[in-house]
DNA sequence: ACATAATCTTGACAGTGTCAAGATTATACC
DNA sequence: GGTATAATCTTGACACTGTCAAGATTATGT
């Protein structure tokens, strides 16, 4: 029990799991530097040892959001080798479930919270690296002739566009009530997902 | 000139607008409720009594946002009467360009800092109809044999998904740099726009 | 013309991000 | 080992924020 040393010993990374625990259950708008460390137990100042400033903590845990995403794309991909068309499937299901499992982390990550997100290279990497991942399998979709031929990187683009896009309306509180009272949140995320492959054309 | 009045005369709208222009030339986190009054011309105090705390002057601006959407879109739709999929391709392009020229207004109605948007009437309103236009957009076109078979509802929220997943990424700067040096934003935007007809299947 | 309501100001409070100065502890080098 | 140096953490302060209470000023309705 390391309970009252001076130094704590692992406080960035207790900072960045406290920061997570008042996202999850006191949302975005209760996220201030003040109450994580107090909830990491250390003065109102210790964070600024490890992190520049505000934005800097964002960032790191927008880094571990991703990485857990990344992780969490990579299993879905594992547990279908060789079949692009059932990990593209999975994939996108793995993200809506991460969005909708960690709401309030998905949110910091993608509501432009986070304002000069460049300027952090762990964000940039692994951001960079989850994106090439979903290239890959469109790659391999394209080579199987399951998806149609377009340059991989911008087929990437508008397949993950379109998933982000209706869970995060979702996540918003943006769909209608004319459509949530007669569908599931999952039926309406379902039949979207069944659109990006087939498309809305008659 | 009103200069120096004690009664403003239209403090309310002078206030949205002077949130909109912050907005647009400081960005998201700059809006406060102090600047917007100074701005106004009034004290730091005199928002409240138009407003009952800074998320009614956040639900405002953004009902202002989906009026000047549900218009754009509006005109949009007038530009090209009986013809449906002209409607809908001008309704995604006039969607995307909003987003693109007022993107902190943009960023405000759909980034989830409105928190409790049920509790504002206005915006609930415009919200839906601006909805109901793009349903009825579908019907349309479904009818006239243009987009397949489905519930109206529930393939316009996956359309409005898709064009807004897009826009969304792109302005949060979530796009790659593999993909924006090799593409322009236009022309990603407008693949994306293409694949929701399509599809992404070979 | 006057009572009442609406509007705006002033002053205060707690909470915030951030910085400077100093206290405490770990690390590296002799 | 012991000591200089760096890393880490605390304390105290500042300006800024949202919010409220009390009061001043003006409009409105009767």
């Amino acid at each position: 029990m390391p309970s009252k040393k001076y130094h704590h010993g692992d406080l960035k990374n207790a900072l960045i799991k406290a920061g997570v625990e008042v996202l999850s259950k006191e949302g975005t708008g209760a996220l201030s530097l003040r109450k994580v460390a107090e909830r990491a137990g250390v003065s109102h100042s210790a964070p600024y040892s490890h992190f520049s400033d505000k934005q800097a903590l964002i960032a790191a845990i927008s880094t571990e959001g991703f990485k857990q995403l990344y992780t969490e794309l990579d299993t879905a991909i594992a547990a279908y080798p060789d079949d692009p068309r059932r990990q593209l499937q999975e994939c996108a299901w793995a993200y809506v479930l991460f969005a909708m499992n960690h709401t309030d982390t998905f949110k910091i990550m993608f509501s432009g919270v986070l304002e000069k997100e460049k300027e952090y290279p762990d964000f940039v990497e692994i951001s960079r690296k989850t994106f090439g991942r979903v290239t890959e399998i469109v790659r391999a979709c394209q080579a199987a002739g399951i998806l149609r031929a377009a340059p991989a990187e911008m087929m990437a683009v508008a397949v993950w566009g379109q998933v982000h896009g209706i869970i995060s309306l979702l996540l918003e509180g943006q769909i209608s009530h004319v459509v949530l009272d007669r569908f599931d949140p999952r039926e309406i995320v379902l039949f979207a997902l069944d659109q990006i492959r087939t498309g809305a054309n008659a």
